[in-house]
DNA sequence: AAGTTTTTCGTACGCTGTACGATAATGATA
DNA sequence: TATCATTATCGTACAGCGTACGAAAAACTT
C-alpha cells in the first residue's frame, strides 16, 4: 500500500475547514483522548489487520498528527497492550445461573473463544509479553468468584483457567490460520501442504489425510475438545465438588486428595 | 542497536582477503546456500531473539549482501516458514516401545515442548498463516504410523493430534512469557497485573491470588496438564483400542461407537 | 574465446517507531 | 484583561526495515 496513507491524510487535512478550531465539521470534537486512539487502533486491527497498526495510520484516521499520540501513549507497545486489554471488555461475565464449576468454565471457554474470533490479532498480541490490565482483571476476578463459590480454592481455580485458556488461545489461533485462507482463496493456491514433498510419496498418510479433506476447526470440533478438556479436568477435582456428571457417579476413581494433580 | 549490523557487516567486508574468490579466510565456502541462510537465520533467532531477524542483519551474518540472499530465499515470510520447518527437524520420533497411543501422544507432547522451549520464537512463527514442510511431514507421518498401530484411523488420529498440540504450544507460550520476564528481572519490575488496578481494592480475589505468588509453569504443572488432557481424550476413545488403565478398567461409561466424540 | 546462465551487489523507494525541539492552544493567576 | 505556565500538537530527522530494479561479476557451456 504505498501512499495511501499519506494521501488519505492530505486528503483529510484538505476538506477540514479552515475555521477549524477544535471542532471537526460533522461537530464531533476531535481532541484525542487515550480511548478514541485505542479505539481507532482497534478498528484498523480489525479491518486491515494487526501490522496495518501503525502510529502514522492511526493518526491519520484521527485526523491528526503521529507525534500527537505520543502524549497520550507512551509507545507503540503500550498501544498494543491497551488494544488487548480492550478486548476484555467485551468479555460477558458468567451468568449467575451455572449450575457448577464445570459449567462456568464451559462458558468460560465460549465466552473466550468469541471475544477471540471477534478480535483475531488477540492471538498475535498475546504471544508478547503483555501486561493484563484493567478489563482482563475484572474478568478474572468474575471468574475466580463465580469459581470460588463451587468450592474450587484460588489456587486450583487459577491452574483451571489457565490449562482452559491457553487451550482456547491455541484452538481460536488455529481457526483463524484456517479462515484467513479460506477468505484468500483467489490466490492461485495456498496449501496447507507443501504439494512438492507429498508428491515424493513418502508420506502415505499424511496425503491419505490431505485427501480425505482436513478436517476445519469449526463449533462442532471445539465443543468435543473443550468436553475432552473438561473430563479430565473433572477426573482430578475432588469428587465432592464435582458436579453430578451422571457419567461419574458410580465411578470409584474419585481422587480423595483435597488438591488437584 | 544503531549501526551495529552496518558495522559489523563493514569489519567482515574489511577483514576479507582481497584474492578471495569463493573460499573464506578460514577455509570454509561461503557460498551461499538455502540450508546456510536458514541455518544462520535461526542462530540470529536463538541468540537476539525473533525480531533480530532480518535480511540484512541474516546477509551480515554470512559474509554478503542483503539481496544476495533474495536468489535462494524468495521473501523473508518464505525464510521465516524456512525456519519453522527446520525446527520439526530437531523433532526426535516416537520411539518403538511406546506401549499404546496414550503413551504414543505422551511422547509426543514432551517433545515438541522439548522443540519449542529450545526455539522460543517458533510460537510467534506459529501464529502467522505458515505451510507445513519436510520436516513437519515427516514427523506427523511418523506419529501417525505409530497411533495407527493402536488402532486408531487418521480421522480420529488427526483430532488428538491437533488438539493435543495446540495445547502444547498455548503451554509453551506461557511458559516462554515467564521465562522471559524472569530474565529481565533487572528492570525495575514488570508486573505482571497492574499494580494501580490491584490498588482500587474491587479484585480482591486476584490481589489474593498475586500475593500468593503465581505458580509459574514447569514440568510439574505441564505433566498434570498434560494428564488431564490424555484422561479426557481416553474417555472418548473406543473402549476396545483404550490402554489398560487400572483407572478406567472398572467403568461403564465406555463409548460403544467407533467415532470419537 | 565467446556466449549463456547463475550469483552478487548498489541504489532507491516507501514504510516503520520515535527522539528532539519548536509551535500553538488552553487554563490559571495577577 | 494581560501574563505566565502547562498541556497539546506538529515538523523534522534518524536509523532501520523489506524488497523492486538493474548493473556487474562470476561461473559454467559450448
Amino acid at each position: 500500500m504505498p501512499t495511501r496513507v499519506l494521501k488519505r491524510r492530505n486528503a483529510r487535512l484538505a476538506e477540514r475547514s479552515p475555521t477549524w478550531d477544535g471542532i471537526s465539521l460533522d461537530g464531533i470534537p476531535n481532541g484525542l483522548t487515550r480511548e478514541r486512539i485505542v479505539a481507532a487502533a482497534i478498528a484498523i486491527a480489525d479491518e486491515d489487520g494487526l501490522a496495518a497498526v501503525s502510529i502514522r495510520r492511526v493518526a491519520s484516521d484521527l485526523e491528526s498528527s503521529a507525534m500527537a499520540l505520543y502524549h497520550y501513549v507512551p509507545s507503540k507497545q503500550d498501544l498494543l497492550n491497551m488494544m488487548l486489554d480492550a478486548t476484555y471488555g467485551e468479555f460477558e461475565l458468567a451468568a449467575e445461573h451455572v449450575a457448577d464449576w464445570r459449567a462456568a468454565l464451559h462458558h468460560f471457554a465460549w465466552e473466550s473463544r468469541r471475544c477471540l474470533q471477534r478480535h483475531p490479532w488477540v492471538n498475535l498480541l498475546r504471544t508478547n509479553d503483555t501486561e493484563y490490565g484493567p478489563q482482563c482483571i475484572r474478568a478474572l476476578e468474575a471468574l475466580l468468584t463465580c469459581l470460588s463459590r463451587f468450592g474450587l480454592d484460588i489456587r486450583n481455580a487459577i491452574r483451571l483457567m489457565g490449562v482452559l485458556f491457553v487451550f482456547v488461545n491455541g484452538f481460536v489461533a488455529a481457526e483463524g490460520v484456517d479462515q484467513k485462507r479460506k477468505r484468500a482463496k483467489a490466490q492461485p493456491q495456498q496449501p496447507v501442504f507443501s504439494k512438492a514433498v507429498l508428491a515424493t510419496g513418502k508420506f502415505p498418510k499424511v496425503a491419505r489425510f490431505v485427501e480425505m479433506g482436513a478436517e476445519l476447526p469449526d463449533d462442532q470440533a471445539f465443543e468435543r475438545a473443550l468436553n475432552w478438556m473438561l473430563e479430565g479436568m473433572a477426573s482430578a477435582v475432588p469428587s465432592q465438588i464435582r458436579p453430578p456428571n451422571p457419567a461419574n457417579v458410580n465411578t470409584k476413581r474419585s481422587i480423595a486428595r483435597n488438591q488437584i494433580g
